[in-house]
DNA sequence: ACTTGACTCTATAGTGACTATAGAGATTTT
DNA sequence: AAAATCTCTATAGTCACTATAGAGTCAAGT
């Protein structure tokens, strides 16, 4: 059974340039071609990349899944590096959402300081902006902790 | 009062390549120059840094703060867009947070399948992995959404 | 045989909010 | 005067894609 990448993303649900993104970044190997130069996948493909699918939508990145990845690919090997970058995983979005619900409170509190006013320079949403009592980056964290 | 662009950044908490940075993308101003074209920043650049900054450490996009910032800058405007801005983007906030949330009693639930046993093959978090019900993304999107 | 349309190919650039680097010039300190 | 530090511009890299251009392939219809 040989399919074509398009009848791939259909069934991955995952676009037809994603796939080609993921066999350049080595996540799915090279595929068999076609005479007139077509990518042919295989069963192993489709559940390869159902598997890096469902793991993208648990928000790992693409460097977890390449260790998962290659966790699978050795399956003698022990089950525990597994768990700890599930549990690593787990610990990342746990620190995001504790950022995140700081974060809304203070946007929220920000909110409270609007008090009907007409003209913006009245606008107590814009001074609570100007006011910064804090400089080292407040618990949010977002880029570059990959 | 003039500083350079070292010195705001240390006022400001912000790297200087980042202050670089704002001024190509129009939220700040372009500063007046030395003779030897070092870049001379004055208070009312430092209140404008720390008002950027502030957002930022609320997740505002740089869209978001050039909007509240050309707001601030016509201060005779109502000020109802003010409250629409940040009232969107606790609206933002808020879905993320419950994105996560899902998200992680997905994890959550994927861990408890690891029973403990030695050899990758036989882990149930892997094969859990693996079984993907879902197709067209659970509810977490967050690329390409502003 | 020819055309149409859908599909596929490669290569390149763009997204957001920076970060990192190279190579040069300015200023300050020793 | 030399060394150390700061600043300058310009460019490329990050992540996980998305978008585009321009060409080639294939099946169906006329």
């Amino acid at each position: 059974m040989e399919i074509r990448i398009g009848d791939l993303a259909k069934r991955s649900g995952c676009e037809v340039v994603t796939i080609r993104y993921y066999e350049k970044e080595g996540l799915l190997p090279k595929p068999a071609r076609s005479g007139g130069n077509f990518r042919l996948y295989g069963e192993a493909h489709i559940e390869r990349l159902q598997f890096i699918r469902h793991c993208r939508s648990l928000e790992m990145t693409l460097s977890e899944i390449r260790a998962l990845l290659g966790l699978r690919d050795n399956p003698m090997q022990d089950c525990g590096e597994v768990n700890t970058l599930l549990e690593a995983h787990i610990q990342q979005v746990e620190m995001r959402v504790s950022a995140l619900l700081q974060l809304k409170r203070h946007l929220v509190d920000l909110r409270e300081k609007c008090s009907g006013s007409r003209s913006v320079e009245a606008c107590g949403i814009l001074q609570g902006l100007g006011n910064c009592n804090c400089h080292g980056e407040s618990a949010t964290n977002s880029q570059t902790s990959g």
